[in-house]
DNA sequence: CTCGCTTGTTACCGGATTGTCACCCAAGGG
DNA sequence: CCCTTGGGTGACAATCCGGTAACAAGCGAG
């Protein structure tokens, strides 16, 4: 999920940047309408964070071009808490703003809250560690990497992985998860798929910083942080 | 357009009630708890506008138990503006939030934008990208191109694939978006349906630059503005 | 009824994914 | 030292999945 962020102040930026991107968020940024609109041409954000005062223009007239040719959901910020911006921003087609100051909590409640209203929500999204696993783009991210393709059965090993995250899986319900059934004796099976997975997620295979063996046990997703 | 407002002070309800029905929306009103739930089933707004704070219970329930069947949007008032108030609500699934006291105008500006939001004011047309999707007239148009026609299926398939712009949509949920149903077992349809569509929108079909596959996941439209 | 368009069905091709087998290495016990 | 066990690795085969074509079945308009 990508967001733009347009803000004239770095520190703030910075701020709402790391806060995006500790919740998972891929974020592009921007300090002025005309770079801002270069970004959101060449990035094709999902959401974009706008400042409404910008040396040389505003949030308003960024909301308005990007309107004209796109639905994504548009959050705008002010430090004025005026009515008649508020009024302005979501006559312009903005979908949510936000008074500074405001808590990196807040910022990520409304940004989700918009995500899921414009339905971009997967749904089926789950994170641990700097690991993001896309269920229904069958992808995996590390941290700020490009995120990998996987197989059907790669999503599900990882899926069930993330969900404990930290603590180790006993073989037989890595089994019954991502093969449903089985006469559950086909270990051959599960040591394919993770060494195939080790093959794309690991730095290196050889010797896996993610994807533990618990030898007798099972396996153990190894998150830091 | 039909409202539910839910507030147990008289006057204030009445002030809402007042202005939304001067823009033309049809107000059902409520004043706790048992009440909101009993009205929302027997009306079935298409939008709902809770307090939190009500005799002997909160707007949270009322969100919460809409949620569990329906996504209509919904808007919390709160007199009291604490962060807390707006996380917990923002996560039962309310779409906004307007903290008292709020003007008339502000009101309506947030209802327009929420139903906007829900796609319960669009004219029937869409666009992603250079892409321009006419669901009455079944058109499509790709930038300044002269409009192609679609078939029904063909509309309903771009039609997510226009909401989820630039994001993989799964196969089963094309698949029941489309169909609506089926043993979900029917990719053959899918494969086909997505074979003409290409015949019809892309420039080299052999080589689609829209209509992009996931392997193993399922399509995605390529949006390079 | 017939025409023409849309939709569903069957079949085949080629590449990706998954299942199977054979063998390696390391640890541990007799 | 030999054998067994558990895991890792590489190669190959079976199967699945997407793209394509051809054709049949539905269906609305005239």
């Amino acid at each position: 999920m990508k967001i733009l962020a347009v803000d004239d102040d770095p520190d703030l930026l910075a701020l709402v940047a790391f806060a995006l991107a500790q919740a998972g968020f891929v974020v592009v940024k921007a300090i002025d309408v005309p770079s801002a609109l270069r970004v959101f041409a060449a990035e094709a954000p999902d959401l974009a964070i706008l400042d409404i005062n910008l040396p040389g223009g505003t949030g308003f007239e960024i909301c308005e071009a990007i309107r004209k040719q796109s639905r994504v959901p548009v959050m705008m910020l002010t430090a004025r808490g005026e009515e008649e911006d508020l009024v302005r921003a979501l006559d312009l087609g903005a979908d949510d703003y936000l008074t500074k100051p405001f808590s990196p909590r807040t910022l990520l409640a409304r940004v989700r809250a918009l995500l899921r209203r414009a339905g971009l929500e997967t749904g089926g999204a789950m994170s641990a560690g700097g690991l993001h696993l896309d269920l229904e783009a069958h992808t995996l991210r590390v941290g700020e990497a490009e995120p990998v393709k996987l197989t059907k059965l790669e999503t599900r090993l990882l899926q069930i992985l993330i969900a404990n995250a930290g603590h180790v899986v006993g073989t037989e319900r890595l089994l019954t998860h991502v093969w449903g059934h089985r006469g559950s004796g086909d270990r051959q099976l599960l040591k394919q798929l993770v060494h195939r997975l080790r093959q794309k997620v690991e730095v290196d295979p050889a010797e896996p910083a993610l994807l533990k063996t618990e030898s007798g046990a099972g396996y153990r997703l190894d998150v830091k942080a």
